[in-house]
DNA sequence: TAGTGGTCTAGACCACTTC
DNA sequence: AAGTGGTCTAGACCACTAG
């Protein structure tokens, strides 16, 4: 075994299963084991780290529960990966009034490379001299216009993204192409005015009423990644939100 | 043991703990465990069901997970009650800006009782025979009104709601006189402009954009016993959403 | 048939709370 | 000291998938 697990006997007490989880998203957040790979079954794991198939399995149930593995009776345990399923009803909040669910096309208005600004070195935790990739895109549901937006990441853990094509599924090349992966994300929502640009790109009213999402992505060890505003105009659509 | 649980050689097969989830559940749906109770430990409960400590366990963790239990190490287990700390972190996502999280104020605007309109009959699953109560109400942060919302609710399980007070939290009032848990909701949040009703409320110019929040509560069984729809002004505040 | 995850049990011991 | 939930183990058997 190459990690050492702590007994229970001291101060800073951690639960084995704690310590087995964290071993294994370090395998996840390392790129070790990659979105979509077969993990080992429960009893090799924990024949490797000298623990009980049970203390593995609340690990796996925990991760499972985090929507970092997906489980599947008879087949095996997989790393989830950034597919246009899991975004749709993890990351993608936004459906059509109809109650279709769909994943939106993306059309790139600009991507460019700058130093980051006051207000995106705090939302990502940069300094002044960092610089940061922005992306500017619009996209549809439906075939209408719906969403325009502003992405901007730290160039240092995504180096050459402003360069060559910009795909649609953004979460999925992070993972893919820099390891880089998006675990959990928070929201802001306003209600606020059209500004000019987004009002074109739109098709609407500048002052239309449209709704500003304000999204700051973590990646697995807590780290900001992502600052995202979109601005949707929602006379068709909505954001859906589930309390439970 | 009141209940019987099937065993597991049956075609329609369920997992032992589904079961004993399922009574546990029933007893909060039934009233006879009341929110902020103490409910029998684990043993007691596996030998009252004839099951193992392990499997109520399951169970368990499943309604803590679900928000219905609270469990405290070395004190018990209870059942989870509409306090202003649940509602505040489960069923109300709006925050101050500067990151303050408070339980608002309400003034009651007017409480009334009339049949259902086809748009009410078709959120709440009722017939156009059927009586609602509805209540207006304003709600204040920090001082400040900025939500104008409209709940309805049905009169057949609601009895008299709409005669005597109408108390700032709401779903504890649902749980405690009515026997009525609300468990979990759904919203569908869009950018609108703001009516002339509740323009002068909010202190906006009528058209000015606000935050509409069209919300169905469900009680245990899934059975949408609220629907909601707040018009909220988001200059000062914002709608929280965690994506994990 | 073999391998995977899913369920269930029984028992030991640890951590926290209260008396 | 007694009672609660929390962790950990070991082993049995069931359900699902694939070759």
């Amino acid at each position: 075994m190459e990690e050492t697990l702590i007994g229970n006997g001291a101060p800073g007490f951690r639960p084995l299963y704690r310590q087995v989880k964290d071993v294994l998203v370090r395998r996840i957040a390392d790129g070790r084991w990659q979105g979509g790979q077969m993990i080992p079954s429960e009893f090799q794991i924990a024949a490797e780290l000298s623990v009980s198939q049970g203390t593995v399995r609340k690990a796996l149930d925990d991760m499972t529960a985090e929507n970092l593995l997906v489980r599947r009776q008879g087949k095996g345990t997989f790393v989830a990966s950034h597919d246009e399923n899991r975004i749709l009803f993890q990351f993608f909040k936004l459906g059509r009034d109809d109650g279709q669910r769909e994943f939106p096309e993306s059309e790139v208005v600009s991507v460019g490379r700058t130093r980051a600004d006051p207000v995106t070195q705090e939302k990502l935790a940069l300094v002044a001299a960092d610089s940061v990739v922005t992306i500017r895109r619009l996209r549809s549901l439906g075939g209408e216009r719906v969403i325009a937006e502003t992405i901007v990441v730290p160039a240092a853990r995504f180096p050459g993204l402003e360069r060559g094509e910009v795909p649609n599924n953004l979460y999925g090349v992070y993972a893919a192409r820099y390891g880089v992966t998006v675990a959990r994300a928070n929201e802001r929502l306003k209600a606020v005015a059209c500004p000019a640009f987004a009002a074109n790109a739109l098709g609407l009213a500048v002052d239309a009423p449209v709704l500003s999402i304000d999204r700051l992505a973590y990646d697995l060890d807590g780290t900001p990644v992502e600052w995202r505003l979109s601005l949707c105009r929602t006379d068709q659509c909505h954001y859906l939100s589930d309390l439970k």
